[in-house]
RNA sequence: GUGGCCGUAGCUCAGUUGGUUAGAGCGCCAGGUUGUGGCCCUGGAGGUCGGGGGUUCAAGUCCCCUCGGUCACCCCA
């Protein structure tokens, strides 16, 4: 075979140690916030009925117009790839019928088909939370709150919240109609793009970048002035409750999110560090027609994603989440073959200790490179006088000075917790 | 899908108006120290110059195509 090199695919990145370290800390955290919380893990499958996420989505929503990865199984099924986490957890919620509230939490990939850039994948992975079954503002309050205190716990600190209200089933085609008639008076201004569409997806025109569809926004009927009653006491509480608990928000009347699934609260938090063009790094809303849509009764819901992949953007442009510590502590150097090195590290490991050694056999300097390389506090060096008379030389790696001195092979555990329990100096 | 910029060693990059055998730093391996890491010194391994075609006596260098990366639009995490 000709040598051929194979690549991550387009848009896909492996992530590797020692930042996969990072990751794994990232979840830990947020599975710890979402235990406190008590929210429990949902596990689905990463690919679903392809209707699944169209009708959740949306059919004019651009992440399924032409983003889904989708493809037929052996046995003709249309199926694809999850473009975004909460599709699933509520076909789940539709097929089990838990007991309400469903409060739960995921990790997972998402799998979109778009040109890659900063902070943008085609895989990407995102954490997660949804509730089922409740329609409580204090439970938009708490969902919120968990994003906020999990992206603060990471040490995050320039974060904006924004906030709004997308209204409901009664209040939501009222305004809709109305914004229907003030672009269609207005049509001339659009830009290009939305000259087009402004028909289909109104609402993406009130986010539109360009000018002539700013202009347009300068005198467009204002979501906050149509809501119901019901709906604007609704998103009064949200920001009370925020208030309540030390949460800042900011109300972005033109914040509409990708998914036709959201009703009344949508919020979205910037990672201000982040000069490039994604920095939103999570968001999410509720979305009380939803379960309804595939097929179960109708259930309130509310949830969030969040990516983990622009919050390690954002912790490094803030300088958090560094130095995760996931060094062992004794680096074992066998200079009489291996066997020493392998036994060690087994005892040691065993009671609950770090150790790593280096195979192959290779010199003693070699050996000691790895070791201060690893990471590692303490050498165990055992040569061959050493395993003659049962002996071990501890040596601390960290000291400025050489400081080593001989231990009973027997005594080892208790030498090790010693010498650890003492600051390097 | 559209546009800008960029592809030389594992990484970051030099490489003159086209001109012998393509270099450096870092990293890796070995030695200097026959049992002592970090600092230093010496040596070594490692390259289809992204790929293909063209121009030329001669191409890493110029031209075309293509693939890839990156940033932005769009959209979103």
């Amino acid at each position: 075979m000709p040598p051929v090199s194979f690549r991550a695919p387009t848009g896909t990145r492996d992530i590797l140690p020692p930042e996969s370290a990072r990751v794994i800390a990232l979840v830990a955290r947020f599975a710890e916030l979402c235990r406190r919380a008590g929210y429990g893990l949902v596990l689905s499958p990463l690919f679903e009925d392809v209707a699944v996420f169209r009708r959740s989505a949306g059919e004019e929503s651009e992440v399924v117009k032409d983003e889904m990865y989708e493809f037929a199984d052996k046995g003709g099924r249309a199926l694809a790839l999850r473009p975004e986490g909460t599709a699933s957890v509520v076909r789940a919620y539709v097929q089990h019928r838990p007991p309400l509230p469903w409060k739960t939490w995921y990790v997972t990939p998402a799998f979109r088909y778009e040109r890659p850039q900063a902070g943008r994948y085609r895989q990407h992975h995102q954490l997660g939370v949804e509730v089922l079954g409740t329609e409580d503002p204090d439970c938009d309050v708490e969902v919120i709150a968990l994003l906020h205190d999990f992206l603060r716990a990471l040490g995050l600190e320039r974060l904006e919240l924004k906030i709004n209200s997308m209204g409901d089933a009664v209040c939501m085609p009222t305004y809709r109609a109305a914004l229907v008639a003030y672009l269609g008076q207005h049509q001339s201004g659009l830009c290009p793009e939305h000259k087009e569409r402004w028909r289909r997806n109104p609402l993406r025109v009130l986010d539109c970048k360009k000018a002539g569809c700013q202009q347009v926004r300068v005198g467009v009927p204002r979501l906050a002035d149509w809501l119901c009653e019901p709906c604007r006491m609704h998103f009064a509480r949200v920001r009370a409750g925020l208030d309540a608990i030390g949460i800042a928000w900011r109300i972005d009347d033109f914040l509409v999110r990708g998914f036709d699934y959201y009703t009344r609260t949508t919020f979205e938090f910037a990672a201000l560090a982040l000069d490039a063009a994604q920095n939103a790094v999570g968001g999410g809303g509720r979305y009380d027609g939803l379960a309804e849509q595939l097929g179960g009764p109708r259930t309130a819901g509310i949830g969030f994603g969040c990516g983990i992949e622009r919050v390690l953007l954002a912790c490094d442009a803030e300088g958090a989440l560094g130095d995760l510590g996931g060094a062992v502590e004794v680096f074992v150097v066998d200079l009489t073959g291996g066997g020493a090195a392998r036994d060690l590290t087994h005892v040691l490991r065993r009671a609950g200790i770090g150790a790593e050694r280096a195979f192959d056999a290779r010199s003693m300097k070699a050996q000691l490179k790895l070791a201060d390389r690893s990471g590692a506090r303490l050498a165990a060096i055992v040569g061959a006088s050493e395993l003659e008379s049962a002996t071990v030389t501890l040596r601390d790696l960290r000291a400025d000075q050489r400081r080593q001195s001989v231990v009973a092979r027997d005594r080892l555990l208790d030498e090790v917790r010693s010498w650890l329990a003492v600051p390097a100096q």
